[in-house]
DNA sequence: TAAAATGTTTAAGTAAGCTTAAAAAAATAA
DNA sequence: TTATTTTTTTAAGCTTACTTAAACATTTTA
């Protein structure tokens, strides 16, 4: 499996997490930065080896082949991130940059020793939940995004999601990391913002931010 | 820098460094178990980059631009065997196997990060000298191979100079580690065959082994 | 609902990294 | 020193993973 396969059913796989299985293509190339010719090429060839159903102009369809090469993808992936985070400290930024290029190149017999050292993480350093070695994820995430959060609620960061180093880096230096407990303190329904506490620090923070910060709510 | 390009490079410096200067796309293509002339072609196409010299029906000589590419490779490949064995106790041979991924996919970023993390260690798991980040190799390695050792002497293990998994499992069932102690018994010299004692055996070896065994004399 | 804009596909072409087959040079043996 | 063997090079061709340009289908908008 070349980085380019794996990178591409990666990006389906994600993309249908997200926006309802509509990827087409286009979609592809755009976050892969290829051509949109480039994207229906690849589609085509992947279709022809059971990794994925391919009809002109359709939204693209992992097989359960080809998402059991996506989980196998992600979970080297957040291994390493939950790894390098651990081990030597780094950003969040930096796990995420590293860990795309070494997911591809991890044996799965490296990858057990990782996990196997770690404990065997349910989760990731973003909070993203790791797929154990047959590609399940039995973890079931119940977190909401900070949009959809009430006030006068206090919650605990479960995932931030997202790979921008500005994002990483406003989140460092406002102790938004995952696990941390934090107060919703006011919606603001015009202007979508939301106002937290956390750290007894007062921050705003906009929809560009509050949809991708998932949280727990504390009973 | 691809991975096709860095592992020609690679072998080219290793094998410099052995065969007194003599590499020809042959030999490269052997180890890489490509064709003669998919070796001869990547000279060419090497040279023009100016990583390389090359001349018709000449041995290949790195320039010192292709050198400094080998040597920050070879860095990054041996920095991961010293990582893994210490980190998961991984054997000689799984060490390497996995180090041969992951050289290519490890930024220099990361590579310091495990330098430091390690104490900047100078010699990998089989006593090859680790380059630092400039890509120079400081360390003076004045250890002997076994079959030029001296009868009755006493000699630390200095380097394990191969990769073959049947060498190493043979060396980790008989106490062979980089480090430990041994004497040495007797030099057969009609029959090239060293017999050496340790941990209290004695162990009879043959030139394919006394060859790539590696030792520093106690004094 | 027709026109315009957008997205997808096809077609043709490129570079990297290989292959096999044959020609040419170099090394080895008779 | 010539003949044979081996090695290197050239030539032609293949696959993967891209590109741009143009054709075509779909979606949006007026």
């Amino acid at each position: 499996m070349s980085v380019a396969v794996e990178n591409f059913i990666k990006t389906i796989y994600k993309n249908n997490l997200n926006s309802v299985n509509n990827t087409k293509p286009g979609s592809i190339a755009k976050h892969l930065e290829i051509s949109n010719a480039a994207a229906t090429d690849m589609a085509k060839k992947l279709a022809e080896k059971d990794l994925l159903n391919y009809e002109k102009y359709k939204p693209l369809k992992l097989t359960s082949k080809g998402e059991k090469i996506a989980l196998n993808v992600i979970r080297k992936h957040r291994l390493w991130e939950a790894f390098l985070f651990k081990t030597f400290d780094m950003s969040l930024h930096d796990i995420h940059r590293e860990a795309e290029l070494l997911e591809h190149e991890t044996s799965n017999f490296l990858a057990e020793k990782i996990s196997s050292y770690l404990g065997h993480p349910k989760f990731d350093p973003h909070g993203d939940p790791i797929p154990n070695s047959k590609g399940e994820i039995t973890t079931t995430d119940i977190s909401i995004s900070l949009e959809k959060s009430l006030e006068n609620k206090t919650y605990t960061i479960a995932r931030l999601m997202s790979d921008d180093k500005d994002f990483f880096d406003f989140c460092a230096q406002n102790g938004l990391k995952y696990g941390n407990t934090l107060e919703v303190v006011k919606q603001f329904s015009n202007t979508k913002m939301t106002q937290i506490r956390i750290n007894n620090n007062t921050i705003l923070l906009n929809q560009d931010f509050t949809k991708i910060i998932y949280v727990n709510e504390i009973n």
